[in-house]
DNA sequence: GTGAAAGCGCTAACAT
DNA sequence: ATGTTAGCGCTTTCAC
């Protein structure tokens, strides 16, 4: 090994010294700038190699006012629906260079406001909210903030700034619409009970409205407990359900995870799927599409959600202080399987 | 509203001079210094409020070269095991202010190599790589880097720095083991054979030790495709399999996700589980508790990884310049299930 | 308990 | 094509 043994923090200046030249000098020959001599530049790359240096983006972050970073706000990277936001938005940010900052706020507002002041504290170019429930403070924060605020997985009614989302609400409603059209009329709704998962108070919600405008009984909802809820809940809900509403038809569940659940319950208990009940979940994860019978979900494309924020923030970073918050609405698509007739 | 229309940045300079203090005392009072007048120190966050003030990180970041940083890497944050990882890491980071740097590899190790080099200039306070497989250049900067390294998911013969890892290789042969126990004799292995996922070549050179270890035939090796390889692969590949070895008795996959798709495509062929062919997969993950059968697996402890690394390298922050690289190993654990007999 | 001076490493702006 | 000066906003250090 020829590395020097006591390591010096090597700044630009110790390189400019190196080779008779300013720090001024070793800056442009590292941005590639065009007014600098071709040999002067390959010198300075090649002693900067030799003595290991590293760019200090905290220096260069102050100075310009300007670093690169992308806050992002999830309820938890585990779930495999925000995890694919999370990629495809990372996946396009880091083609240009572009740092996310990613922070879980395990369901909770408290510690979402928490985090957010730590986020904004590193002086990011742009923020990404999962959902649209925010404490008093958080929106206070964000509001005055003068960078990009993107709220995403929802449309809410009171934006902070822009939105990539779809409606949570609409897209269950269509999900009763279907049920109804194929002869089912005691539906009953599993989840989204808690006001820390707002989607699923969201999706909750487009069961009712739609139960109500086909003039059915919205009144079969089952708690399934607090976010995030999961396979163990759906199959305790399912209990619940028939110990109640015997005779419900269909069963319309917060998600996938959920919806499995209760399938695994059904077979333990006899209840054929479809025949006796249609069951479907939200969300599309690849546990509806395996488990017998497959199930009916909704894909939201969260994948999708990812790269287009992406989209919009690179345009938004590249534009000077353009105009109106932009609202771009997805189209989730309702993916018809087994567990329906 | 009463926020002032236009906003300029607000320093601690400005909280000073609107208080007739300097920048110094408003300075103390953010860090709850113990030095400090009570009365003078709620002033001062009290008007901090007023005008809005949000401390700049970037120059304190520059002033103390402390970022509060740590940078990991991981092939895709997609895969439900490392978002595990990820996810139990940044939880116990983010309680103490440090800050997730995350970037995804793509299973590349050229990417993994521009990603270092931009998260290094970031001035991370520690550094956690997924996998022991790095270019030579990423290698390099990486030895000579002044701060903790960590490469997790492994157990690298010549490490970097720290490990929290496993044997993928042992914990396969264990796996073989298992099956010869219960009596299977003709095994093969799916997946494994490219260079972009070090973690199924591991388990594929387990699967050939352990085989020539009870003197069977260990080449019915059967590739997958490039990593990341999932259900599809998985189908295909029992397709192949059978084609050119059809009296094996046994079916050892790189991943749960890889054995479902052999197992979905056995139901369709009329193979039988575990009577005509047993089947493991690898990496405990959800599909393989809810399919049918369930499968036999090896259950990594994706998350303990996450949080076992966590307190390393809060330990490591701790003491200054502690001594010799550590070595944290996880035991893989045998999870038995039907689809083995 | 508070302040003044200096500087972290880089780069905008202005020279030459 | 290159150099000089100043300063980004904070905090270390020393002074009082």
């Amino acid at each position: 090994m020829k590395t020097p043994s006591v390591k010096r923090k090597v700044k630009m200046a110790d390189i400019g010294a190196a080779l008779g030249v300013s720090a001024m000098t070793v800056s442009r020959a590292f941005k590639g700038d065009a007014g600098i001599n071709a040999r002067t530049r390959a010198a300075i790359l090649a002693k900067a190699d030799e003595l290991g240096y590293v760019f200090d983006a905290t220096a260069s972050n102050l100075r310009k006012s300007r670093t690169g970073f992308v806050a992002i706000t999830v309820p938890s990277v585990e779930n495999a629906n925000f995890s694919a936001t999370v990629r495809d938005l990372t996946k396009r940010l880091q083609k240009k260079n572009l740092q996310i900052l990613l922070a879980n706020t395990e369901y909770d507002p408290a510690e979402e406001e928490r985090l957010i002041v730590q986020l904004l504290r590193r002086k990011p170019e742009a923020v990404v909210l999962t959902g649209a429930q925010h404490s008093q403070r958080t929106r206070a924060l964000l509001t005055n903030v003068q960078i990009p605020v993107v709220e995403i997985w929802d449309l809410p009614e009171q934006p902070l700034g822009h939105v990539v989302g779809f409606s949570n609400r609409t897209s269950m409603s269509g999900l009763v619409d279907h049920m109804v059209r194929t002869g089912r009329r005691r539906l009953a709704f599993l989840g989204g009970e808690t006001a820390n998962d707002p989607r699923g108070v969201q999706r909750r919600a487009g069961f009712v409205e739609a139960m109500e405008r086909h003039g059915l009984d919205a009144t079969r909802l089952i708690p399934a407990g607090s976010a995030p809820v999961g396979m163990t809940e759906g199959a305790a809900g399912l209990d619940l359900l028939l110990d109640q509403y015997p005779d419900t038809d269909g069963l319309l569940c917060v998600s996938d995870l959920v919806a499995f659940g209760a399938l695994a319950q059904c077979k333990r208990r006899g209840v054929r799927v479809p025949e006796d009940l249609a069951v479907s979940g939200y969300g599309n994860y690849e546990i509806g599409r395996v488990c017998e019978p497959p199930l009916t979900t909704i894909d939201v494309h969260a994948g999708q959600i990812g790269s287009r924020t992406a989209d919009l923030i690179l345009d938004l970073l590249d534009a000077p202080a353009e105009g109106a918050a932009q609202r771009h609405v997805i189209q989730p698509d309702l993916i018809l399987r087994r567990s329906t007739p």
